[in-house]
DNA sequence: GCCTAAAGTGGAATAATTCCAAAATATGAT
DNA sequence: ATCATATTTTGGAATTATTCCACTTTAGGC
Protein backbone atom coordinates (compact mmCIF):
# COMPACT_ATOMS: atom_id res chain seq x y z
CA UNK A 1 0.00 0.00 0.00
CA UNK A 2 2.35 2.53 1.35
CA UNK A 3 5.18 2.66 -1.45
CA UNK A 4 8.11 2.89 0.89
CA UNK A 5 7.26 -0.66 2.58
CA UNK A 6 7.97 -2.18 -0.70
CA UNK A 7 11.13 0.18 -0.87
CA UNK A 8 12.19 -1.13 2.19
CA UNK A 9 11.39 -4.91 1.67
CA UNK A 10 13.01 -4.53 -1.94
CA UNK A 11 16.06 -3.12 -0.60
CA UNK A 12 16.02 -6.16 1.79
CA UNK A 13 15.44 -4.10 4.86
CA UNK A 14 12.97 -4.73 7.39
CA UNK A 15 10.01 -2.58 7.84
CA UNK A 16 10.18 -1.21 11.18
CA UNK A 17 8.80 2.25 12.49
CA UNK A 18 12.26 4.35 12.62
CA UNK A 19 13.17 3.42 9.27
CA UNK A 20 9.67 4.61 7.95
CA UNK A 21 9.10 7.39 9.99
CA UNK A 22 13.20 8.34 8.49
CA UNK A 23 11.59 7.98 4.85
CA UNK A 24 8.68 9.79 5.88
CA UNK A 25 10.47 13.10 6.84
CA UNK A 26 12.89 12.54 3.60
CA UNK A 27 10.01 12.27 1.48
CA UNK A 28 9.00 15.47 2.65
CA UNK A 29 11.87 18.09 3.29
CA UNK A 30 15.25 18.33 1.13
CA UNK A 31 19.01 17.77 2.31
CA UNK A 32 18.30 17.68 6.14
CA UNK A 33 20.53 16.92 9.23
CA UNK A 34 20.58 13.66 11.13
CA UNK A 35 19.20 15.69 14.08
CA UNK A 36 16.22 17.36 12.49
CA UNK A 37 15.58 13.99 10.82
CA UNK A 38 15.42 12.29 14.67
CA UNK A 39 13.21 15.80 15.61
CA UNK A 40 10.74 15.06 13.05
CA UNK A 41 10.72 11.37 13.00
CA UNK A 42 10.26 11.69 16.85
CA UNK A 43 7.28 13.95 16.46
CA UNK A 44 5.75 11.85 13.44
CA UNK A 45 6.12 8.29 15.65
CA UNK A 46 6.86 9.21 19.42
CA UNK A 47 10.33 8.20 20.79
CA UNK A 48 13.03 7.57 18.60
CA UNK A 49 16.45 6.76 20.15
CA UNK A 50 19.25 9.20 17.91
CA UNK A 51 21.39 5.81 17.64
CA UNK A 52 18.13 4.13 15.71
CA UNK A 53 18.23 7.41 13.56
CA UNK A 54 21.99 6.97 12.65
CA UNK A 55 21.55 3.77 12.24
CA UNK A 56 18.45 3.59 9.95
CA UNK A 57 20.73 6.52 7.71
CA UNK A 58 23.42 4.62 7.27
CA UNK A 59 21.12 1.48 6.11
CA UNK A 60 19.47 3.77 4.04
CA UNK A 61 22.38 4.94 2.60
CA UNK A 62 24.07 1.49 2.37
CA UNK A 63 21.51 0.39 0.02
CA UNK A 64 21.11 3.43 -1.88
CA UNK A 65 17.78 4.50 -1.17
CA UNK A 66 19.35 7.89 0.27
CA UNK A 67 21.97 10.18 -0.24
CA UNK A 68 24.43 11.52 2.21
CA UNK A 69 25.95 15.29 1.27
CA UNK A 70 28.99 15.72 3.82
CA UNK A 71 29.62 19.51 3.58
CA UNK A 72 32.22 21.14 4.97
CA UNK A 73 32.48 22.14 8.64
CA UNK A 74 28.28 21.28 8.74
CA UNK A 75 26.95 18.20 9.57
CA UNK A 76 26.20 15.35 6.95
CA UNK A 77 23.00 16.16 5.27
CA UNK A 78 20.13 13.09 3.58
CA UNK A 79 18.41 12.88 0.94
CA UNK A 80 16.16 10.37 -1.08
CA UNK A 81 18.12 9.39 -3.65
CA UNK A 82 15.00 9.39 -5.88
CA UNK A 83 15.29 12.61 -7.45
CA UNK A 84 18.16 11.69 -9.78
CA UNK A 85 21.82 12.50 -10.18
CA UNK A 86 22.28 16.14 -9.00
CA UNK A 87 25.15 18.13 -7.11
CA UNK A 88 24.96 20.80 -4.60
CA UNK A 89 25.51 24.61 -4.42
CA UNK A 90 26.45 25.64 -0.69
CA UNK A 91 26.81 29.12 0.89
CA UNK A 92 29.95 29.51 2.58
CA UNK A 93 28.32 31.48 5.10
CA UNK A 94 24.79 30.12 5.88
CA UNK A 95 25.05 26.54 4.89
CA UNK A 96 22.00 27.36 2.12
CA UNK A 97 22.12 24.53 -0.10
CA UNK A 98 20.98 24.53 -3.72
CA UNK A 99 19.85 21.41 -5.61
CA UNK A 100 21.66 21.70 -9.23
CA UNK A 101 20.75 19.54 -11.82
CA UNK A 102 23.49 17.20 -13.71
CA UNK A 103 23.65 15.78 -16.99
CA UNK A 104 26.97 13.47 -16.52
CA UNK A 105 29.93 14.22 -18.82
CA UNK A 106 28.67 18.09 -19.70
CA UNK A 107 29.96 20.90 -18.91
CA UNK A 108 27.13 22.33 -16.80
CA UNK A 109 28.55 19.17 -14.66
CA UNK A 110 31.77 21.01 -14.26
CA UNK A 111 31.53 24.80 -14.82
CA UNK A 112 30.39 26.95 -11.97
CA UNK A 113 26.44 27.46 -12.19
CA UNK A 114 25.52 31.45 -12.85
CA UNK A 115 21.86 31.36 -12.23
CA UNK A 116 21.49 31.53 -8.30
CA UNK A 117 23.14 34.96 -7.15
CA UNK A 118 26.05 33.14 -6.07
CA UNK A 119 29.52 34.78 -6.27
CA UNK A 120 33.00 33.27 -5.65
CA UNK A 121 31.86 29.90 -6.77
CA UNK A 122 34.39 27.12 -7.15
CA UNK A 123 34.12 23.31 -7.63
CA UNK A 124 34.95 20.66 -5.46
CA UNK A 125 35.14 17.94 -6.84
CA UNK A 126 35.69 14.33 -4.77
CA UNK A 127 35.63 10.80 -6.46
CA UNK A 128 34.96 8.17 -4.14
CA UNK A 129 36.05 4.18 -4.72
CA UNK A 130 37.53 1.40 -3.29
CA UNK A 131 41.06 1.07 -3.29
CA UNK A 132 42.82 -2.40 -4.85
CA UNK A 133 44.21 -3.16 -1.22
CA UNK A 134 40.47 -2.36 0.76
CA UNK A 135 39.22 -3.79 -2.29
CA UNK A 136 41.56 -7.63 -2.24
CA UNK A 137 41.69 -7.82 2.10
CA UNK A 138 40.02 -10.48 3.54
CA UNK A 139 37.69 -9.95 6.31
CA UNK A 140 36.39 -7.31 4.95
CA UNK A 141 32.80 -6.59 6.69
CA UNK A 142 31.36 -4.52 3.87
CA UNK A 143 30.83 -5.99 0.76
CA UNK A 144 31.34 -2.77 -1.87
CA UNK B 1 65.89 34.76 1.77
CA UNK B 2 63.13 31.69 2.46
CA UNK B 3 60.17 32.01 0.42
CA UNK B 4 57.90 31.32 3.19
CA UNK B 5 58.42 34.31 5.10
CA UNK B 6 57.77 36.48 1.34
CA UNK B 7 54.82 34.27 0.86
CA UNK B 8 53.22 35.13 4.06
CA UNK B 9 54.10 39.00 4.06
CA UNK B 10 52.57 38.95 0.61
CA UNK B 11 49.29 37.76 1.99
CA UNK B 12 49.47 40.60 4.40
CA UNK B 13 49.94 37.83 7.31
CA UNK B 14 52.78 38.44 10.19
CA UNK B 15 55.81 36.00 10.09
CA UNK B 16 55.45 33.92 13.10
CA UNK B 17 56.75 30.57 14.04
CA UNK B 18 54.14 28.64 14.15
CA UNK B 19 53.04 29.87 10.51
CA UNK B 20 56.60 29.08 9.42
CA UNK B 21 56.33 26.10 10.96
CA UNK B 22 53.03 25.17 9.36
CA UNK B 23 54.05 26.12 6.23
CA UNK B 24 57.04 23.97 5.91
CA UNK B 25 55.01 21.19 6.79
CA UNK B 26 52.91 21.20 4.16
CA UNK B 27 55.85 21.93 1.92
CA UNK B 28 56.92 18.36 2.70
CA UNK B 29 54.00 16.52 2.88
CA UNK B 30 50.72 16.40 0.79
CA UNK B 31 47.05 16.13 2.12
CA UNK B 32 47.50 16.17 5.72
CA UNK B 33 44.85 16.17 8.32
CA UNK B 34 45.35 19.43 11.48
CA UNK B 35 46.26 16.52 13.55
CA UNK B 36 49.22 15.53 11.36
CA UNK B 37 50.28 19.10 10.56
CA UNK B 38 50.51 19.93 14.78
CA UNK B 39 52.98 16.82 15.12
CA UNK B 40 55.23 17.63 12.63
CA UNK B 41 55.17 21.15 13.60
CA UNK B 42 55.68 20.43 17.13
CA UNK B 43 58.98 17.95 16.32
CA UNK B 44 60.26 21.51 14.09
CA UNK B 45 59.43 23.91 16.14
CA UNK B 46 59.12 23.07 19.67
CA UNK B 47 55.23 23.42 21.53
CA UNK B 48 52.83 24.90 19.42
CA UNK B 49 48.80 24.90 20.51
CA UNK B 50 46.37 23.07 19.14
CA UNK B 51 44.13 26.42 18.66
CA UNK B 52 47.24 28.62 16.85
CA UNK B 53 47.44 25.35 14.35
CA UNK B 54 43.72 25.42 13.88
CA UNK B 55 43.82 29.66 13.71
CA UNK B 56 47.22 29.09 11.38
CA UNK B 57 45.57 26.47 8.96
CA UNK B 58 42.39 28.55 8.68
CA UNK B 59 44.20 31.74 7.57
CA UNK B 60 46.49 30.66 5.04
CA UNK B 61 43.29 28.65 4.11
CA UNK B 62 41.58 32.46 3.89
CA UNK B 63 44.21 34.39 1.97
CA UNK B 64 44.53 31.29 -0.42
CA UNK B 65 47.88 30.24 0.41
CA UNK B 66 46.66 26.81 1.61
CA UNK B 67 43.63 24.41 0.08
CA UNK B 68 41.30 22.21 2.33
CA UNK B 69 39.68 19.16 1.54
CA UNK B 70 36.47 18.04 3.88
CA UNK B 71 36.81 14.24 3.22
CA UNK B 72 33.56 12.96 3.78
CA UNK B 73 33.64 11.54 7.51
CA UNK B 74 37.13 11.99 8.19
CA UNK B 75 39.18 14.94 9.49
CA UNK B 76 39.64 17.83 7.29
CA UNK B 77 43.01 17.71 5.03
CA UNK B 78 44.97 20.51 4.07
CA UNK B 79 47.81 21.04 1.19
CA UNK B 80 49.77 23.94 -0.72
CA UNK B 81 47.71 25.47 -2.98
CA UNK B 82 51.03 25.67 -4.94
CA UNK B 83 50.57 22.53 -6.86
CA UNK B 84 47.40 23.89 -9.40
CA UNK B 85 44.07 23.02 -9.50
CA UNK B 86 43.32 19.17 -8.67
CA UNK B 87 40.64 16.77 -7.49
CA UNK B 88 40.90 13.90 -5.14
CA UNK B 89 40.19 10.38 -5.57
CA UNK B 90 39.83 8.67 -1.86
CA UNK B 91 39.17 5.15 -0.87
CA UNK B 92 35.61 4.88 1.09
CA UNK B 93 37.07 2.80 3.82
CA UNK B 94 40.95 3.79 4.32
CA UNK B 95 40.48 7.50 3.34
CA UNK B 96 43.92 6.83 1.19
CA UNK B 97 44.07 9.74 -1.37
CA UNK B 98 45.44 10.53 -4.78
CA UNK B 99 45.91 13.27 -6.51
CA UNK B 100 44.19 13.96 -9.91
CA UNK B 101 45.17 16.33 -12.46
CA UNK B 102 42.03 18.48 -13.46
CA UNK B 103 42.21 20.35 -16.94
CA UNK B 104 38.77 22.65 -16.75
CA UNK B 105 35.94 22.10 -18.51
CA UNK B 106 37.16 18.55 -19.98
CA UNK B 107 35.35 15.10 -19.33
CA UNK B 108 38.41 14.18 -17.55
CA UNK B 109 36.87 16.22 -14.67
CA UNK B 110 34.01 14.75 -14.34
CA UNK B 111 34.53 11.08 -16.02
CA UNK B 112 35.41 8.57 -13.21
CA UNK B 113 39.07 8.15 -13.44
CA UNK B 114 40.26 4.34 -14.58
CA UNK B 115 43.90 4.32 -13.94
CA UNK B 116 44.45 3.89 -10.22
CA UNK B 117 42.65 0.62 -9.52
CA UNK B 118 39.65 2.26 -7.32
CA UNK B 119 36.58 0.45 -8.04
CA UNK B 120 32.82 1.58 -7.97
CA UNK B 121 33.79 5.28 -8.14
CA UNK B 122 31.16 8.26 -7.74
CA UNK B 123 31.70 11.70 -8.33
CA UNK B 124 30.88 14.14 -5.81
CA UNK B 125 30.82 17.72 -6.49
CA UNK B 126 29.93 20.33 -4.70
CA UNK B 127 30.27 24.25 -5.38
CA UNK B 128 31.31 26.33 -2.75
CA UNK B 129 29.62 30.10 -2.84
CA UNK B 130 28.58 32.94 -1.32
CA UNK B 131 24.95 33.88 -1.48
CA UNK B 132 23.10 36.88 -2.33
CA UNK B 133 21.59 37.11 1.23
CA UNK B 134 25.44 36.54 2.82
CA UNK B 135 27.22 38.76 0.56
CA UNK B 136 24.69 41.93 1.62
CA UNK B 137 24.09 41.29 4.52
CA UNK B 138 25.80 43.78 7.01
CA UNK B 139 27.85 43.67 9.66
CA UNK B 140 29.86 40.58 7.87
CA UNK B 141 32.73 39.70 9.75
CA UNK B 142 34.44 38.33 6.68
CA UNK B 143 34.84 40.28 2.92
CA UNK B 144 34.89 37.64 0.32
C1' DG C 1 1.80 -18.04 17.98
C1' DC C 2 7.12 -19.07 18.60
C1' DC C 3 12.26 -18.40 17.51
C1' DT C 4 16.00 -16.09 16.08
C1' DA C 5 18.47 -12.82 13.74
C1' DA C 6 18.05 -8.07 13.05
C1' DA C 7 17.05 -3.64 14.92
C1' DG C 8 16.44 -0.35 18.69
C1' DT C 9 17.54 1.67 23.44
C1' DG C 10 20.19 4.38 26.78
C1' DG C 11 24.14 6.05 28.24
C1' DA C 12 28.80 6.85 27.96
C1' DA C 13 32.84 7.78 24.92
C1' DT C 14 35.34 9.78 21.12
C1' DA C 15 37.18 12.87 17.78
C1' DA C 16 37.47 17.15 15.53
C1' DT C 17 36.94 21.60 16.15
C1' DT C 18 35.80 26.04 18.45
C1' DC C 19 35.22 29.38 22.35
C1' DC C 20 37.20 32.34 25.81
C1' DA C 21 40.08 35.34 28.54
C1' DA C 22 44.75 36.10 29.52
C1' DA C 23 49.68 36.28 28.11
C1' DA C 24 53.09 36.86 24.46
C1' DT C 25 54.89 38.86 20.25
C1' DA C 26 55.49 41.04 15.46
C1' DT C 27 55.53 45.21 13.29
C1' DG C 28 55.22 50.30 12.42
C1' DA C 29 56.18 54.67 14.49
C1' DT C 30 59.11 57.29 17.69
C1' DA D 1 66.90 50.54 19.34
C1' DT D 2 62.54 51.07 22.05
C1' DC D 3 57.64 51.42 22.59
C1' DA D 4 52.75 50.93 21.79
C1' DT D 5 49.27 48.36 19.96
C1' DA D 6 46.92 45.29 17.27
C1' DT D 7 47.56 40.64 16.15
C1' DT D 8 48.72 35.92 17.65
C1' DT D 9 49.27 32.31 20.70
C1' DT D 10 48.26 29.77 24.92
C1' DG D 11 45.69 26.66 27.93
C1' DG D 12 41.77 24.72 29.22
C1' DA D 13 37.10 23.94 28.90
C1' DA D 14 33.01 23.42 25.88
C1' DT D 15 30.51 21.96 21.78
C1' DT D 16 28.92 19.14 18.16
C1' DA D 17 28.39 15.25 15.43
C1' DT D 18 28.88 10.74 15.59
C1' DT D 19 30.02 6.06 17.33
C1' DC D 20 30.57 2.25 20.77
C1' DC D 21 28.68 -1.16 23.85
C1' DA D 22 25.79 -4.29 26.37
C1' DC D 23 21.12 -5.18 26.79
C1' DT D 24 16.26 -5.32 25.37
C1' DT D 25 12.81 -5.43 21.89
C1' DT D 26 10.71 -6.73 17.59
C1' DA D 27 9.86 -8.26 12.58
C1' DG D 28 9.08 -11.98 9.83
C1' DG D 29 9.76 -16.95 8.58
C1' DC D 30 8.41 -21.53 10.38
Amino acid sequence: MNGIHEQLRAAGLRVTSPRVAVMEVLGEAQHVSADTVAKAARSRTGAVSTQAIYNVLSDLVSVGLVHRIEPSGSPALYELSTRGTHHHLMCRECAKVVDLACEHGTDACIMPPKKHGFSDIEADIVFWGTCRECRTRPNRSTNR
